[in-house]
RNA sequence: GCUGCUAUAGCUCAGUCGGUAGAGCGCAUCCUUGGUAAGGAUGAGGUCGGCAGUUCGAAUCUGCCUAGCAGCUCCA
């Protein structure tokens, strides 16, 4: 047997892995008509990490509900049910579904092409429209490994303005502490949620009078400060400038610029002497102003014109998420304006730029294609010439994407980099967006080697997307234990007795001196409380010190993962932390 | 915005059948001066998210509002 073959019926094998998890999906649907035959079925895939079924219900699902269908469905695996499929033409495929009072499976019926198979799965009373694959029997499932995690409310089809259904999720597994196993890891990734963290840590809060507002408390703005003191470092480096745009004008640049037509649901306006205004929700027109306030020469391009820009935006409140989805944020902003020529060369540099950025925090990262949305302006052949050029540049790089159908802005087709959450969802923050509309509406101009005028191509971009978003992520990616560089504090010096408190202020001074962020614990209190408070506050180093380090002249250092590194001269100490510092290490030694 | 759930001290939470609140941590004061993850004592601190309603009486029941949580939709 090869080594494949001996693969495909293991759930190590993917394929596998999601037919035994859409088996699971009818086997729930089955239980749940067992129970309420009334609730009518609209689809249950599989997915990333087990499956659902939307179903259309008299009545709201509960917890408890979850309890009985998965007592249902044990008893379902253990009737080892076969699984059948067989194939309707489509009239009576219809048929059959309207008897059974279907009307979501008549409706996916209906929108199969005209000469399609329609197959269905049938195993014992229960019968489901399905493409398949499925497992050959239900006694496949292991009843006892798997789990109803969730029940909650969504769009049939996807579509907002349709019926409401629920959803039911589940997780199943071959063994039962493979099971257990997963679920500890999502406990164990609940306690990194940066929402969580943020309050510990005393990073950040979000209040009532602000919703979706961010306050940055003094420990999250050493946080955001040290980040955009390493990005413009970084920025300067690629050959940036940096400028700042006004957070408010007049509805007349929202005209032009489209975003009145495009976005204007989702902008804050208000009225400054009987004209409308808008809050900024990005920072694009107040750079094209820039740009056209003088004359450009081709040999000033490419022009990278760097802006951290606060923006605003009226998200709905139910998508309101800590961090990670705000009403209120700081966009690490650039707009690239260049030549044709110079473009896929330029989102070459630009990917370099965010390989460098995300490699410093070890965050791995997915890039998606987004193609033309419905709203959108520019002709269609612009669009897919832009498209092609961004799929050119990413490929020859040797990067793998993902096409997202439609996601991209209205004024062009982008390039987005996503990075995971601790639960593994994730969240955008990177993109690279290819406009050749903005020039044109702000009639931007370059004089090129043949003294004519000519258009520039732009594009616009962000490397950690948003400021906030990124505190989030790199929360949650580190469990709150910063790197060196980044962390709020960087040093507790733990002074023993009060005998060595003026020498823990001393060496404070000299760790403030040399650029380092120290505080000293001064409480009357015991060392092993002492470190197990600056342990939980996850500070890198912990000096402890008292009467053998002042008469030898020493410092004890411990770090945050308990490990003792025992006593050492400050000189030492200092060419330590200098050496974790500065080369921003992930890890602390 | 939609569906469901939740809101009690600065934080994490308990509070039975409707009879006007409780713990731990934190904070303050005192004792303790202790070498690598919680020393002890005392004390302060709450219109129980807001507004109405039912009731002799509401943290508890009902309605509305606000905010949060999960997901959908949308997005950096």
């Amino acid at each position: 047997m090869s080594e494949e073959n001996k693969n495909e019926f293991t759930f190590e094998n993917p394929e596998y892995r999601q037919t035994y998890w859409h088996t699971c999906s009818h086997v729930m649907a089955q239980a749940v008509k067992r129970l309420w035959p009334e609730v009518k079925l609209a689809i249950g895939p599989s997915i990333d990490e087990g499956w659902y079924y939307d179903m259309d219900a008299p009545f709201a699902f509960t917890p408890e509900h979850l309890e009985q269908i998965e007592a249902e469905m044990k008893k379902i695996c253990k009737e080892k049910l076969k699984l059948e499929r067989f194939e309707l033409p489509r009239e009576e495929a219809l048929k059959f579904m309207e008897e059974k009072g279907e009307p979501y499976k008549v409706e996916l019926i209906n929108d199969l092409p005209e000469d399609a198979h329609i197959s269905f799965y049938k195993q014992g009373e229960f019968t489901d429209l399905c493409a398949g694959p499925h497992l050959d029997s239900t006694g496949r499932i292991k009843g006892n490994a798997l789990k109803l995690t969730a029940c909650n409310a969504a769009y049939w089809r996807g579509d907002s303005n349709r019926e409401t259904l629920q959803r039911i999720y589940g997780i199943a597994f071959p063994k039962k502490d493979e099971l257990d196993a997963y679920l500890q890891r999502i406990e164990e990734a609940k306690k990194r949620d940066h929402r969580k963290l943020g309050k510990e840590l005393g990073l950040f809060m979000l209040r009532d009078e602000g919703p979706g507002f961010p306050f940055f408390l003094p420990k999250g703005m050493v946080l955001k400060n040290t980040l955009i003191d390493y990005w413009r470092q970084v920025h300067k480096r690629y050959g940036y400038v940096e400028i700042s745009t006004p957070i408010i004008l007049n509805r007349q640049l929202w005209e032009r610029s489209g975003h009145w037509d495009h976005y204007k649901q989702n902008m804050y306006t208000t009225v400054i002497d009987d004209e409308d205004y808008a809050i900024k929700p990005m920072n694009c027109p107040g750079g094209m102003l820039v740009y056209a306030s003088e004359p450009h020469s081709y040999r000033d391009l490419p022009l990278r014109v760097g802006e951290l820009g606060l923006v605003h935006r009226h998200e709905l409140s139910g998508a309101l998420h800590g961090l990670f989805r705000v009403r209120c944020f700081t966009q690490d902003d650039a707009h690239i304006f260049m030549t044709q020529d110079q473009l896929k060369d330029e989102i070459k540099n630009v990917v370099k730029l965010f390989d460098e950025v995300y490699s410093v925090f070890g965050l791995p990262y997915k890039i998606e294609l987004s193609t033309m949305p419905e709203d959108h302006i520019g002709t269609v052949e612009q669009w897919e010439h832009n498209q092609e050029i961004l799929k050119e540049a990413i490929t020859e790089m040797g990067k793998d994407f993902e096409i997202n159908e439609g996601d991209g802005a209205f004024y062009g087709p982008k390039l987005d980099f996503h990075l995971a959450d601790s639960l593994g969802r994730t969240w955008q923050c990177g993109t690279v967006q290819l406009d050749s509309q903005l020039p044109e509406r702000f009639e931007l101009e370059y004089t090129g080697e043949d003294g004519q005028k000519h258009r520039p191509v732009m594009l616009h971009r962000v490397v950690l997307g948003s400021i906030e978003r990124f505190i989030g992520v790199i929360t949650e990616h580190f469990a709150g234990a910063f790197p060196a560089w980044l962390a709020p504090v960087q040093v507790k010096i733990l002074p023993i007795t009060d005998r060595a408190s003026e020498y823990a202020d001393q060496l404070s001074k000299q760790l403030d001196e040399a650029g380092y962020r120290v505080e000293v614990d001064h409480r009357n209190e015991k060392v092993g409380k002492k470190i197990r408070e600056a342990t939980m506050e996850k500070i890198p180093y912990m000096l402890v010190v008292g009467d053998r380090d002042m008469e030898n002249h020493t410092v004890s250092v411990r770090l945050r993962t308990g490990e003792d590194l025992g006593a050492m001269s400050m000189e030492d100490f200092l060419a330590k932390i200098k050496a974790a510092v500065d080369s921003k290490a992930l890890e602390l030694n």
